[in-house]
RNA sequence: GGCCCCUUGGUCAAGUGGUUAAGACACCGCCCUUUCACGGCGGUAACAGGGGUUCGAAUCCCCUAGGGGUCACCA
């Protein structure tokens, strides 16, 4: 049999890096069983209809690469593939499953139930529908619908036996049928709720691999009962436990750490976000640790799943990133910080591949540019105090010292370009007989005005310019003058 | 609270009865070096606790603790 896998969202309007590490290992699970993967729409509770929802999970499918097989979008076989297109399907089946034993009417208004639960929270128990509507007769049934009273479709469960499911990451787990609550399937609005959805689609759609959260996991038998009751297969499934914050928090929407746009907003790569996930909860068994999508469809097995929650370290994203950001060429690198760099560089004969080949290596995270390049637009205020540098052995006077002797060389000097630079810099470190660094450190702080720059003297005199260099040098050596004085 | 699940360094994790308990991030140190990075080398750091079973337990069993999930006409 052909395994077919489903993502099944419900449209809340982002991608939540949980969610999309669930799409994720979705994906891979088919692909790497040489199956099929298909997208469907859980949007059966209309009062959390949002706006575009839909096209965020479309988008974001898109920019990772999960290319699915069948979706609202694409059709398929066995659409449609929005659940409140298929409200009919699930009407026809709620009824089928009452006459096959496994659901009955339920004509209990909104307040019996809250009654009911509060009752249950004196008793400190949990909550159980009491089973009032569980013997209405087929005729008593049917007089209450014809006078148009208001019903669900709750589920029917055994009240003694226990029910067993294996779970391909959690075990076999079994439960005792009399702690289940005879749930909601079909909702008065007609609408089923997700546990009768989710299990009706899953297997109109042929689906084989049910991969969710581990939150449903306490739910399944009842999903197992029902599909017992159906007379249908019972897929194989595979529970993943949730990606925390750190020990206790969930990745908030708040602090923009959760969402996969969040992420790649703030200059992460998609490649290194996919990478990254993929490996939060789920080992291939040795020491690699870096994988393309292609890559992963090849190796990916559910037996390396892990069952305890695992807390996303963006310090190691961050790491990751970094690494997908050297191994790309600096033209495509180039590429991708030129929108970075024209947020703040303004002056237009900046030479941006330059500038990429001394960040290159630097940076991290694409948004991290802005802040290490603002100097060049502009010299910053900084303190003479930047001039004193132990290990570089300078100090004010010898940093003014050595400014103007540099100013006088690199003012007679006609080819402005690294390697001329560095010739007449050179030349001059050797006459005074001194390091390197005393005469390089107090140029790379008058023309940066920076503790940290991203190249040193040198690169950064070229990149600036004759002009600007020697103006912000005269600078230094005017605030150095005063300072010693 | 009932039920279910989980527990190897700060984090991700390998490990499935016999290992000096891998590796990666982070951290620290050294080297390279005109700063910062990159790169190279090295270091600190873990089987939640307690009982069993066994010649032998991170691995199997039980208890305790901590954590998570769930208990909706939400998914």
């Amino acid at each position: 049999m052909k395994v077919r896998t489903r993502f099944a969202p419900s449209p809340t309007g982002y991608m939540h890096i949980g969610n999309l590490r669930t799409a994720l290992y979705t994906y891979l699970i088919a692909r790497s069983m040489g199956g099929q993967f298909i997208l469907r729409i859980e949007d059966t509770d209309q009062e959390r209809y949002v706006e575009g929802a839909i096209d965020v999970i479309y988008k974001t499918l898109k920019m990772v690469g999960l290319e699915y097989d069948e979706g609202p979008d694409i059709g398929g076989p066995y659409g449609p593939y929005v659940q409140s297109q298929r409200k009919e399907i699930y009407q026809e089946y709620a009824r089928k499953l009452v006459e096959l034993g496994g659901a009955y009417y339920c004509f209990c208004p909104k307040e019996r139930l809250d009654a009911l639960r509060e009752e249950c929270q004196k008793k400190n128990i949990p909550f159980k529908y009491d089973g009032h509507c569980k013997n209405l007769s087929a005729q008593e049934v049917e007089e209450k619908i014809r006078n148009g009273e208001k019903y669900v479709i709750r589920q029917r469960i055994p009240s003694t036996g226990t029910t067993t499911f294996h779970d391909e990451v959690f075990g076999t787990i079994t439960v005792e049928n009399s702690t289940l609550d005879e749930g909601v399937l079909l909702k008065s609005d007609g609408l089923p709720t997700y546990n009768f959805a989710n299990v009706v689609d899953d297997s109109l759609m042929r689906i084989t691999h049910v991969v969710r959260g581990s939150e449903y996991l306490s739910s399944t038998p009842k999903y197992n009962l029902l599909y017992q009751a159906f007379g249908w297969d019972i897929p194989t499934y595979i529970h993943l436990p949730p990606v925390m914050k750190e020990a206790g928090k969930k990745l908030s929407k708040r602090e923009g750490d959760a969402s996969f746009e969040d992420f790649y907003n703030k200059g992460y790569l998609v490649e290194a976000i996919v990478n990254y996930v993929a490996l939060l909860g789920w080992s291939p068994g040795d020491d690699r640790e870096f994988f393309t999508l292609d890559e992963l469809k090849k190796v990916f097995s559910i037996s390396g799943l892990s069952k305890a929650p695992a807390i996303f370290d963006v310090n190691k994203l961050r790491w990751m990133n970094g690494e997908y950001i050297r191994k790309k060429s600096v033209e495509e690198f180039n590429q991708l910080a030129l929108p970075y760099y024209r947020e703040s560089v303004k002056t237009d004969n900046i030479d941006f591949m330059k500038l990429s080949r001394l960040l290159h290596t630097r940076v991290e995270i694409l948004s991290e540019i802005p802040e290490s390049i603002d100097f060049i637009d502009e010299l910053p205020e900084y303190d003479v105090a930047m001039y004193i540098h132990k290990k570089m052995k300078t100090n004010l006077e010898n940093s003014l010292e050595h400014l103007k002797k540099s100013c006088e060389v690199l003012e007679k000097l006609e080819q402005w370009n690294e390697e001329r630079i560095n010739e007449v810099l050179k030349e001059l470190i050797q006459k005074l007989g001194v390091k390197n660094g005393q005469v390089l450190w107090p140029i790379r702080t008058a023309i940066s005005g920076k503790q940290f720059t991203p190249g040193g003297a040198i690169e950064l005199l070229d990149l600036l310019g004759k002009e600007e260099s020697l103006r912000r040098i005269r600078i230094g050596i005017e605030k150095l003058e005063k300072a010693n004085t």
